[in-house]
DNA sequence: GCCAACGTTGGC
DNA sequence: GCCAACGTTGGC
């Protein structure tokens, strides 16, 4: 199993819209990023992945959820009218994936990116760095670990 | 809303 | 293949 973080804007995508879906989860798409989508293809079943607010007034990690369906083609490209639509796409070789995820569980406060960049299990990770702008970013069992530790 | 940092595009 | 210009991300 591995494990994950994506960023979401919570006006868009939140912990709570991930909740209510339950069961049947909800899928993951827009990513519109090389790398990103190179993570999202190196997904399983049943990895974990945290739930990141950002671009929002407490930016941090605000749940985990689970992913139930590897990557399949990101229906959005396709779209004329999606903000997602990407003219220079094709059917025979599309370029963005989607996953779906299912709610896990929100937490009781943010642990917000201050607080992760105290962390020094963390200090190597692309979400900590200045600039970064990975919105997929894979997390060491370790990191995933000391993320939850302080949870407790 | 600002702006630094980054990724992508496209002319050459 | 270089690199300037541009658009986007995302913290503040």
């Amino acid at each position: 199993m591995k494990y994950w973080l994506v960023k979401t804007e919570p006006d868009e995508c939140s912990i709570d819209d991930i909740g209510k879906a339950g069961d049947k989860g909800m899928v993951w798409d827009g990513v519109r990023n090389y790398q990103a989508r190179n993570f999202l293809r190196d997904m399983n079943v049943g990895d974990h992945v945290f739930i990141y607010h950002s671009s929002c007034a407490k930016v941090g990690i605000v749940g985990l959820a689970e992913v139930i369906e590897e990557a399949f083609v990101d229906p959005l490209q396709f779209e004329p009218n999606s903000p997602y639509f990407d003219a220079k796409s094709t059917h025979e070789a599309p370029r963005w994936s989607a996953i779906k995820l299912r709610f896990i569980r929100k937490f009781s406060g943010v642990l917000t990116l201050q607080q992760l960049k105290q962390l020094p299990t963390l200090a190597d990770n692309p979400l900590v760095q200045k600039g970064s702008r990975l919105s997929v970013v894979p997390f060491a069992k370790a990191e995933y670990q000391a993320v939850l530790k302080q949870l407790t």
